[in-house]
DNA sequence: AAATTCCGCAACCGCCAGATA
DNA sequence: GTATCTGGCGGTTGCGGAATT
């Protein structure tokens, strides 16, 4: 069955809106609501398709729509929802009231994307890049010519360049953590426990026994702010594990609701005040420190260290800020 | 100052799912 | 059970203004 296209008339005007067409629509909806958008177009006198009405309504013309520049807090909602669930941008839309669907996706593609990008994080992923040509790239713009064979070598080369025993035990660990990423799966995290140790949604819902079609958004809310930082956050803290879609659906439709978590805590990556929500659920709860791996332990634990450490959040933000005036052609783009 | 490139955003397109006859 | 309709969603396009050369 091939469904003919919405609007077939030719007739029907494209393009930008006018003034007046908005007045006619906006009149039409305030006194007859929009019912069929179908029907309304002509019972409205507007020379558009019913779909091109429906747009203009919900995207710019209905009273609640909030304008303006996006928050960071809003952007962190999107950035933490973006990882749960991808490019719903209608489900995220409806975690931020007065935004639509449209405004975040563009939003998203027009700035958050490019941030991620340039604090070398894919987008798509969640994940610190690790692609080998990235990597390389680098070395070959600060002119190392002692790759020998150790492809991480790159950080050594910025290393010398900054001179600065602190940043050298970062960057230090930073390479531990990559090479890590590069070489090992991170664990699924396991989202049902993550949420009964944070005392899910003010204990409105209790998932375990109402099984599994609980309420996704519901769900989304209670991890909608991991970062809890006034600065921009999105790498994630590299035991956390992703929340992907693929886990979270795991976690949702498995029956192995008490199975212990493997991930370390949720760590709050800064010490804003903000931060103490999280930390007071993790409080009432069994730690999720757990580690079973304790060939990685050091590497987290310096980890949460210099996360300790980096009160203001900017860890990544300046060592990606030296590392582009250390190369002024970093390779920033995909 | 003019030309060109870049960027953001509104709008369109095609597909899908749910509702209904 | 099936065909059709409608609304909704996500990806993409193209226009207009800003920035750069």
């Amino acid at each position: 069955m091939v469904r003919p296209p919405c609007c077939t008339d030719a007739n029907l005007k494209k393009g930008p809106w006018m003034p007046e067409e908005d007045e006619k629509l906006v009149d039409y909806i305030s006194s007859n609501g929009h019912g069929n958008w179908k029907q309304l177009p002509k019972l409205a006198g507007l020379n558009r398709c019913g779909k091109s009405c429906r747009l203009r309504w919900t995207n710019y013309l209905r009273p609640d729509i909030k304008r303006g520049t996006f928050t960071d807090e809003e952007e962190r909602v999107i950035i933490n929802l973006h990882s749960v669930i991808g490019n719903k941008w209608s489900r995220i839309a409806a975690h931020l009231p007065g935004r639509t669907d449209n405004e975040i996706k563009n939003f998203w593609n027009t700035h958050i994307r490019k941030k991620l990008l340039q604090m070398g994080i894919d987008p798509n992923t969640h994940k610190p890049r690790t692609d080998l040509n990235h990597l390389m790239n680098l070395s070959q713009l600060v002119g190392t010519t002692q790759l020998g064979g150790n492809l991480f070598s790159p950080w050594s080369n910025i290393l010398t360049l900054q001179a600065d025993v602190s940043q050298l035990a970062k960057l230090q660990l930073l390479q531990n953590v990559i090479q890590m990423l590069s070489t090992t799966t991170l664990p699924s995290l396991d989202y049902s426990t993550l949420l009964g140790s944070r005392g899910v949604i003010n204990g409105e819902k209790n998932l375990r026994t109402e099984g599994l079609e609980a309420n996704i958004d519901s769900l989304l809310n209670a991890t909608v702010n991991p970062f809890p930082s006034n600065d921009f956050q999105a790498v994630p803290h590299p035991s956390e594990g992703i929340l992907d879609h693929e886990s979270l659906n795991n976690s949702l439709t498995s029956t192995s609701y008490e199975k212990e978590s493997l991930l370390p805590k949720l760590a709050s990556t800064s010490a804003s005040p903000e931060s103490s929500t999280v930390n007071q659920m993790e409080s009432n709860s069994e730690p999720l420190n757990h580690r079973n791996s304790s060939s990685d332990s050091s590497v987290f634990e310096a980890w949460e260290k210099i996360l300790d450490d980096e009160t203001d959040g900017s860890y990544w933000k300046d060592i990606l800020d030296q590392l582009t005036s250390s190369s002024p052609s970093w390779p920033l783009g995909e």
